[in-house]
DNA sequence: GTCGTTGCAAAAAATTTGCAGAAAC
DNA sequence: GTTTCTGCAAATTTTTTGCAACGAC
């Protein structure tokens, strides 16, 4: 049993076929994906799978932080599997590839800057870079 | 003739009374605006502006670096003026208001340690916060 | 057996496209 | 007068909802 399928347990989740072929599929790949490529991809495991599963499941695991959305310049439809709780990722932005990699050291520097100077109080964020990754590079 | 407007002009695209009325209702409101809110919003000045050209218009000043895109968690669809070229938002999660601030100092230097590990080349990154404005805490 | 979960169809949102008429320049 | 731009209607695409049947426990 994987993680995410341990934290659906823990959580009083039901540890439905639907669930695990998902979950599968965001473990497996290490890129970004949209709902639909997961749907279809997660058919090979369990092929009756409706899309609409797929939607229901990516918000339960985005929750439950198994998941994170990936916010593109131009395209915020997309999932990657995360597994560092409140984490970053850099993206290729020509084939999908995506690592994470932890926050900014001086992130909490920044953020106790701006709190005082604005007055807000912060409560989370986003980072993301993108670019090309080494296969993807002109040579 | 404002900032978006001179610049609309010098890149060559005609300034029409949609794209003004757009470009204003983007000037003087502090907050992020939905497609929707601006297209309403807009038809103060221009009662027979289409959604349609919201959206083209939106496009185009994103483009051209007058607008952001905001990315919150849940839900990305919001548009915010900018003033800094590249630059990056906090947000309140409750009412809207947007403060754009400049990049983090050390992020040049993250960057180059991140691409010197993953032999990605770097190209772009959106960082957001989010959090509550002064008005909008509990007290 | 109970109750959470699923798939379907259908609805609702969000965004894009084709095109004839309007308006910048 | 030309060429870009606009609004409309319609098409697409993306996501959500209602509900009877199903399956995990």
């Amino acid at each position: 049993m994987n993680d995410i399928e341990k934290g659906l347990r823990q959580a009083g989740y039901r540890l439905t076929q639907p669930r695990q072929a998902v979950a599968r599929v965001l473990t497996e790949s290490g890129d970004w994906l949209r709902p639909e490529t997961i749907h279809q991809r997660a058919r090979d495991f369990y092929p009756s799978l409706g899309l609409v599963t797929v939607y229901r499941t990516l918000s339960l695991l985005t929750e439950l932080g198994y998941v994170s959305r990936i916010h593109h310049e131009d395209g915020c439809h997309g999932y990657v599997r995360s597994r560092q709780g409140h984490s970053h990722h850099l993206v290729c932005s020509r084939c999908q590839q995506a690592v994470e990699f932890p926050g900014v050291e001086d992130m909490e520097e920044l953020i106790g800057r701006l709190e005082q100077r604005t007055g807000f109080v912060v409560q989370d964020h986003v980072l993301e870079l993108s670019g090309l990754c080494p296969s993807c590079q002109p040579s």
